[in-house]
DNA sequence: ATACTTCGTTGGTTCTGGCAACAAACTCTT
DNA sequence: AAGAGTTTGTTGCCAGAACCAACGAAGTAT
C-alpha cells in the first residue's frame, strides 16, 4: 500500500530486473555465507540458472568468491560461496568535537588501517589534514577504494553533502561532499553522526537489531543523537529534521548546556559533557581538562565510587528520554551506542528500572541493548554509510 | 539504502517489469488526469511505445479510458486519458461507537450509495446487519465490486484482518475479515480508523497532503487515533501498536476516562466525548442522551457561548498533543480530521497558539491543516482500503 | 502547397528470467 | 562393485517486456 512518489517515481527499465535480483542475491550471501548457488535459488525461488548468471556477475565484480565444496546432502556437493572481503574498499572519516578518526575498512566492515588526530575547530585546517590523510591511505593502494563516508555531530543534509549546521564549531554550510570529491575524485556520502551509526547497526549489528524492521538508536556522546529505522530505512523527515530528540526537553536545571544552549534538553541532562560536570562536582575537582569520559569509564570500572555514580545519573536521565520515544513509537529494539556502553553493566539496571517505570498500559514495550559495533561506533556508521550502497537496495521503489 | 528483508524479500520476476511501470502509469493518469501517452511517456522517460503497451492493457480492464483530443502543441493532437470512474468499485464499512456506514464508491473515490444505522453492541448482530447490507448493495449490480474495505476503533492485525481489542466495545480477537468474505466472497481488508484515514488523505486529500511524504493524521472522534504516514506509508511498529498516541500522558483529572480507563490520556482529554463532558458542565445541562457532537457543533457554529468555549478547550488540549508530536517527528503536516473540522474557524487559532507556544529552538514546524475528506472521513478510509490497492505499489521491494 | 512537429503504432532487437535437459558428483541399496 | 536415485551447476531454447527506428496520421507554420 506503498504510495509512489511521481517526482522520482523510478520506471522498470530492462536492467531493474537484474539490478533487483542482484542486491538480494549478494544480500543473501552476505548474510548466510558460506551458501550455495542452490540453496539461494530454493530460497529466492529463483531458476538456479538464473542465481548462477547473477553469482558469475557478483564474481566478476570482485564482490563474491567460492571457497570449495560443502557437505552432501545425497548427491552433489554444492560451491559454497561468501563475500570477497580481501582489500579495502572503504574509507570513513568519523568527526566529532574532540577527535577525527580516518579509516580503511574492507566489505565486512572489518577496519585495515586507522589513523586519528584532535579534530581542529577551523574547517579549512581540519578538511586539509582530512583530505591528506585520506591520499595517504589511497597510496597505500591496498585495495580499490569505492566511497568514502564522512559523519558530523550536527544537521547535514545527506542528498547535497553538505554540513548545515555543526552546533559544536558553529560551522554553518560547509560543503563537505564538494570539498573531498573535488579533490579526491571519489563519491562522498555526508550523514549525521547518529543516522550512520543506525545504519551501521542495521547492516553491521547484532542479529537482534540488523532483522530489527523498526528500532531507534540512542547515540550518547559529546551531544545526545538519535537515529530512527523504519522499515529497513533511516527516517529523516522534512529537512533532515527527524531524530533531533537530542533537543528533547526533559527537566530544568542541567549540569550543563546543551550544544544549542538551553539547559533543559536531554542533551544537556545525558551527554557525556554533562556527565563528567557531574563526576566532577562529586569529586571536587575542578581541572576539566585532567579527566575525559574514556577516563571516568575507566574509573568507573575500576570501581571508584565517584565515577559509577555519575554513570548511574547518566544512566537514568537517558532512560528518560528512550522511555518517550518507546511510548511514541513503539520500536523493537532501542540500541544505546556510545563509550558508555563499555561500563553498561554498572547502568544497566538503571537504564531499564527508569524505562519500565515510565511505560504504562501494558503497551509493548522494548528491549534495550547495547550497541555491538564495538570501540569506535561512529567509525562504523561512517564506514557503512559506504558499505550499505554496495548491498542496499538501489530501487527506491 | 534501504535494506531489505530477506524473510519477504520478492525476487523479480518477469512480470515484475511490468507490474511496476504499470502502477505508474496508472498514478499518472490518476494524478494528472486529462494526460496523454506521450506526456507520460515524456516524464517516465518510458518508451512511447511502451506506455502505449501498458495504456492498452489498462484500458481492457475498465480502469482507464480515452476522452478525446487535446490542444495541438504543433502536431498531431494527443489523445487525452482519464481514470474510468463509471460504476462502484469498492464498498467501505465504516463502524464508529455510535453509527455504523455502509457505502459504495466508484474509482476516484466518489460515494454512491450509503447506508447507516446505530452500531449494536453485539459483534454478531451488527456484523450480520453489514453482511446483510452489503448483499443488498452487491445486487444492485451498479458495478464490478473488486472489495471490502472496514475500520474500527482499535487495535487491528490488518495482514490477518482480526480486530484484537475495541475497547469501545470491549471485543477481542474477532475474526473480520474471515468472517465477512466467508459470506460475500470478496476480499476484505480491516484496518485501525486513524491509520484508514491517514490513508484516505494519502490517496484522496488535499496536494499539500497527498503530495507529503510524511506526515502524522489526528483524528478526533469518540476517541483520539492517530495515524503516522512515513515515505507515503503508513507506519505500523511492532504489533501494531504504534500510533497509539491516543494514550500518550499530557495532565490529569481529564473531564472523562479515556477509553483505557485512565483519566490522564491525550484522548480523556480531547475527544468529543470529554468535549460533551465539558459542555454539559458549562451549561449545566445533566441529561447526556439530549445531545450528540454534530448537535454541539451545530450549536457553536450558531453562536452559542458554553458550545463555542467547549471547543476551544478541546483544540488547546488537542494542540498539546499535536506538538509533542511535531516536535519529534517532524512531519511536513499535521492533518486534524473528525467531526471538529466542521468549525474550523472557530478553532484554528487556538489550535495553532498552542503549536507554536510548545514548538522551540528554531526546528522545522510543521503545517497544521483540517481534513478534506468531507462529511464522514472514517468512511472514505475504509473505501480508502480499498482503493488504495488498486493504486498502490504492488512490489514490496 | 510544402516543410516541419507531435502523436500513436508497428515490426524487429535485446535483455532477462523460466524451463527442460544434461553432465557431474555424490549417496545408498542391492 | 554396479546401478539407481539425488543434488548441483550449466547450457540451449523460449517467452515477455522494454528499447529502438521507422512510419502514417493529424496538426501547425511558412
Amino acid at each position: 500500500m506503498r504510495r509512489l512518489d511521481l517526482k522520482k517515481a523510478q520506471a522498470a527499465r530492462l536492467g531493474t530486473i537484474r539490478d533487483i535480483n542482484r542486491q538480494i542475491v549478494l544480500n543473501y550471501v552476505r548474510e548466510r555465507e558460506p551458501i550455495s548457488r542452490a540453496e539461494i535459488a530454493r530460497e529466492t525461488e529463483l531458476q538456479r540458472s538464473t542465481v548462477s548468471a547473477i553469482v558469475d556477475c557478483l564474481i566478476g565484480e570482485g564482490l563474491v568468491e567460492e571457497i570449495g565444496a560443502g557437505e552432501s546432502t545425497g548427491g552433489r556437493r554444492p560451491t559454497l560461496l561468501r563475500l570477497r572481503t580481501a582489500g579495502a574498499i572503504a574509507i570513513g572519516v568519523a568527526l566529532t568535537p574532540s577527535f577525527t578518526t580516518i579509516a580503511t575498512s574492507d566489505l565486512a566492515g572489518r577496519v585495515l588501517r586507522q589513523q586519528s588526530f584532535p579534530t581542529d575547530p577551523d574547517p579549512d585546517r581540519i578538511f586539509g589534514r582530512v583530505i591528506d590523510c585520506i591520499q595517504v591511505f589511497l597510496e597505500q593502494k591496498d585495495g580499490a577504494i569505492e566511497g568514502i563516508g564522512v559523519n558530523l555531530p550536527g544537521l547535514i543534509d545527506p542528498s547535497t553533502g553538505v554540513a548545515i549546521y555543526i552546533p559544536y564549531f558553529k560551522w554553518r554550510d560547509l560543503r563537505i561532499a564538494e570539498m573531498i570529491s573535488s579533490r579526491i575524485g571519489l563519491p562522498v556520502s555526508v550523514d549525521n553522526d547518529a543516522n550512520s551509526v543506525a545504519l551501521a547497526e542495521l547492516w553491521f549489528g547484532r542479529p537482534e537489531v540488523s532483522n530489527a524492521r523498526d528500532f531507534i538508536l540512542v547515540l550518547a556522546a559529546d551531544g545526545v543523537g538519535t537515529g530512527i529505522v523504519f522499515d529497513g530505512q533511516i527516517y529523516r523527515g522534512e529537512r533532515g529534521a527527524a531524530g533531533e530528540f537530542g533537543h528533547m526537553i526533559i527537566g530544568t536545571h542541567a549540569p550543563v548546556p546543551c550544544s544549542c544552549g538551553n539547559r533543559d534538553c536531554w542533551e544537556a541532562f545525558s551527554s557525556e559533557r554533562a556527565t563528567i560536570a557531574r563526576y566532577l562536582k562529586l569529586s571536587g575537582e575542578t581541572d576539566e581538562a585532567r579527566i575525559n569520559f574514556k577516563e571516568l569509564v575507566d574509573r568507573a570500572l575500576a570501581g571508584e565510587a565517584n565515577a559509577g555514580k555519575a554513570l548511574v545519573d547518566m544512566a537514568l536521565c537517558l532512560g528518560i528520554g528512550i522511555s518517550n520515544l518507546i511510548v511514541g513509537f513503539s520500536p523493537e529494539v532501542v540500541v544505546v551506542s556510545g563509550e558508555i556502553t563499555r561500563a553498561w553493566r554498572l547502568i544497566e539496571d538503571s537504564l531499564k528500572q527508569t524505562i519500565e517505570h515510565s511505560i504504562r498500559r501494558g503497551l509493548p514495550s522494548a528491549r534495550i541493548l547495547p550497541s555491538t559495533l564495538g570501540e569506535d561506533p561512529t567509525l562504523m556508521g561512517a564506514l557503512s554509510l559506504v558499505l550499505a550502497s554496495k548491498f542496499g537496495s538501489t530501487v527506491a521503489a
